[in-house]
RNA sequence: GGGCAGGUAGCGAAGCGGUCAAACGCAACAGACUGUAAAUCUGUCGACUCAGGUCUUCGGAGGUUCGAAUCCUCCCCUGCCCA
């Protein structure tokens, strides 16, 4: 950590994706300092232990935080422990469960060991913000909310909207900000990420840092990754997400069911494509001879190598072919043992005893549609009686695939 | 504490005594077309079914009625106004 790379070396890196820096000029100042001291900058992220399972959209924050530990700085991580154990008692807001101090530690050391994926080992600290929140008394707390006003807590635009539509607003939801300050001042930190939908929250910090006499943190917005679906946010809740953790032939296809006009913005926020080529991108992009879906399944294959390995990708994509090209069935297909040899058994008690369907109305519903095949024999009677002589190849729709084999 | 307006399927939103398992839109799912893109078209979208029906749902609990999402009572929740 004795060398950092020179100032334009790293606001060049910094740059990259990146939606705001505010202020730009006293980043560069801290950089400088940095250099100048050895002294490495306090990297601030914030993530949320009630919702443990990353994706591509925290991949994006998280990505930029290793850059900056790349570049020698130390990225702090903070799980909002405190603020989980609280969670949301607004009975209409079910986002935020409250969960025991074990979940917490629990759902914090998952979040860990998937961001292990893309940060480095090196220079982090992850800490608990009850650590301090939790030490807070009664007078502490409303000295703290003495120093932020309803009106400047109601610029915050989803605030100011839900007020304006007459939805609710619980009195904590103002605390959070607040909340998530505290962590600036507590562990000094120097930047802090977040999408750009924390901008908000972040600049709170810099006000609160102030209050309290420390150096105010510069905040860095990153783009918000839009989801699978090409509208909303990527988020689990919706169903439109890429999760790190998934397998190479999921990651595959989802990506490959993104919109044509995310390409850029994925090669861009969840890859390590250069900027060269993603000029080279760019280009063909617009070029109308190429056909999108090629870049496409370049885009799948990166995204598969980065949290598996390259021959992940290209095994995927040969996968990906046989199914839904070839039509063919998958190279490894679940099995399960089900029924005697020789007995038989009705297609819809089938389908839902093995939870391809989840209800008997709703493999009758496959199966009416014609979404349904044994051993590549479509089954359009839903009284069509099976008989287990052997192994059997079930397909429901275009996806799912599972093998029987009678015992 | 008082007045008013609301709480309906994943979401939004109709319905306001029977024809309501509940219009419509979005999302989702299946099929056609395709590049698991976009656009489009068709169908489905509570559960069970001997397919004729049956059962569980409209904030919660009771009640009125042959019959309630719809009427009454109490309770819970949300917003607005007044104090």
């Amino acid at each position: 950590m004795s060398n950092f790379p020179t100032l334009n070396e790293q606001m060049d890196v910094i740059r990259r994706g990146v939606s705001e820096i505010i202020p730009e000029d006293e980043l560069a100042k801290k950089i400088e300092k940095s250099i100048k001291t050895k002294k490495p900058l306090h990297i601030k992220l914030g993530c949320d232990p009630s919702r443990p399972d990353l994706h591509l959209g925290h991949s994006v924050v998280l990505r930029k935080l290793r850059q900056f530990q790349d570049l020698g700085h130390t990225a702090i991580l903070i799980v909002g422990d405190f603020t989980g154990m609280i969670g949301d008692p607004s009975g209409r807001s079910k986002t935020r469960p409250s969960l025991s101090l074990e979940e917490t530690r629990k759902n914090g050391q998952s979040y860990f060991e998937q961001a292990g994926k893309i940060l480095s080992n090196n220079n982090i600290t992850m800490v608990y913000n009850s650590d301090w929140l939790g030490k807070m008394n009664f007078s502490e707390v409303i000295s703290l909310a003495g120093k932020y006003t309803v009106s400047q807590m109601l610029e915050r635009e989803d605030f100011h909207q839900r007020f304006n539509n007459e939805e609710p607003i619980s009195l904590h939801e103002f605390l959070y900000p607040l909340a998530q300050a505290m962590d600036s001042v507590s562990i000094e930190s120097d930047v802090e990420l977040g999408g750009t939908d924390q901008k908000f929250n972040l600049l709170v910090g810099r006000t609160i840092q102030r209050e309290y006499g420390k150096e105010p943190q510069v905040i860095l917005t990153m783009p918000i990754l839009p989801g699978t679906d090409g509208v909303e946010k990527m988020s689990k809740s919706l169903d439109n997400y890429i999760g790190i953790n998934e397998s190479p032939k999921e990651m595959y296809g989802k990506t490959l069911s993104i919109p044509d006009k995310l390409i850029y913005d994925y090669f861009l926020l969840a890859t390590n494509i250069s900027a060269k080529e993603l000029q080279s991108i760019q280009a063909d992009l617009a070029n109308s001879s190429i056909n999108p879906r090629d870049i496409k399944r370049r885009l799948a294959r990166e995204i598969v190598a980065l949290y598996h390995s390259p021959e992940a990708g290209i095994a995927a994509e040969e996968e990906f072919d046989r199914i839904f090209i070839k039509k063919d069935i998958p190279e490894d297909i679940e099995e399960l043992q089900y029924g005697a040899a020789g007995s038989s058994v009705n297609i819809l008690q089938l389908l839902s005893e093995t939870k391809l369907c989840s209800s008997k109305t709703e493999a009758r519903r496959m199966v009416e549609q014609g979404a349904v095949s044994i051993n590549n024999a479509k089954i359009d009677d839903f009284k069509s009686e099976i008989i287990l002589d052997g192994e059997k190849i079930i397909k429901v729709g275009k996806r799912k695939f599972l093998k029987i084999l009678p015992c």
